[in-house]
DNA sequence: TAATCGTGGCC
DNA sequence: TGGCCAAGATT
């Protein structure tokens, strides 16, 4: 089966229709791109726009939050949710500070080396920030490349396939490489959404191959959500939350979501989070980690 | 490989 | 209203 040209059509159409996201900024900087993906790992664009300008007001290098415990991290991160990306980003910059000078790294072996960054985040800054030629993989881009090209309605779990197939869609120069990489996860945010795709404003749509098989239901391989409510997860976000506001004072334990229907819960997210290195305990009270 | 990990908006 | 969804990484 022979690809189609999809790069020419994504980066016109990309041209025209990019989101104005202030990481996109010509001089936006390596740093600024980094806190941005580590941000935007399961946290929606919109939220993170203003937290994000907080964020590099407060740290605008490396070096800046190397110099602060984890504790303000964890607590500048407010309800990103998934409040251990805040950690992994603190000893990210604190990698950066030592083994790099400060300077974000532009290879991607050494971003992939850095805590909390992964396969889409090290090529994400490699290529938005250094313009540097990778595939890069979101869940955007599996979508759209699972319809657009493998005829299906929506992509396989996560595998390292998916570079490869990203890869072959990228045109050969540099130049061009992060514009068809951010087009395609434009797309699959704007157009080629996951529920009610858009299809009659699709750049793509003459050479999609779902469309082209009359967009056949096949199937779906991805498991629920567990439910939020009454979860550990719930317990661990109470906690946290409470530890946040008080900070920098520290709570007693016993105190920490005094009313929380299942006490036992109570404790294990407690535990948890310790384990985690999201919270310290000392003589009975709790702090966020120094 | 699969489970785990926050939070809030949307339909 | 409750399930679905959101620029993933780690273990």
């Amino acid at each position: 089966m022979r690809m189609p040209d999809l790069a020419t059509p994504l980066i016109a159409w990309f041209r025209h229709n990019a989101r104005d996201l202030p990481w996109r900024a010509p001089d936006f900087g390596a740093w600024g791109v980094l806190v941005s993906e580590f941000m935007l790992q399961q946290t929606p664009v919109t939220r993170v726009v203003p937290r994000l300008e907080e964020w590099l007001t407060r740290w605008p290098t490396p070096a800046a939050l190397a110099t602060e415990p984890p504790a303000e991290a964890v607590r500048q991160w407010a309800n990103l949710g998934y409040p251990r990306r805040a950690l992994w980003l603190h000893r990210a910059a604190v990698e950066i500070a030592e083994r790099h000078g400060g300077v974000v790294p532009r290879d991607v072996d050494a971003l992939l080396a850095l805590t909390g960054i992964g396969d889409y985040t090290a090529r994400a800054v490699a290529v938005f920030a250094y313009g540097d030629r990778h595939p890069v993989v979101d869940t955007n881009t599996r979508r759209v490349i699972a319809r657009a090209v493998g005829g299906c309605a929506q992509p396989n779990p996560p595998s390292p396939r998916d570079l490869v197939a990203m890869s072959t869609l990228l045109p050969d120069g540099d130049d061009d490489a992060a514009v068809v990489n951010a087009a395609a996860m434009e797309l699959g945010a704007l157009v080629c959404t996951a529920r009610a795709p858009r299809c009659e404003s699709c750049p793509i749509a003459d050479r999609c191959a779902w469309r082209a098989a009359g967009y056949p239901d096949t199937g779906d391989t991805r498991r629920r959500q567990a439910r939020y409510e009454g979860s550990d997860r719930q317990a661990r976000g109470a906690v946290m939350k409470v530890l946040r506001d008080a900070a920098p004072e520290p709570v007693a334990a016993m105190t920490a979501i005094p009313d929380w229907p299942d006490p036992r819960q109570r404790d294990r997210a407690i535990d948890s989070l310790i384990a985690d290195g999201l919270i310290e305990a000392s003589d009975g009270l709790l702090h966020l980690p120094r």
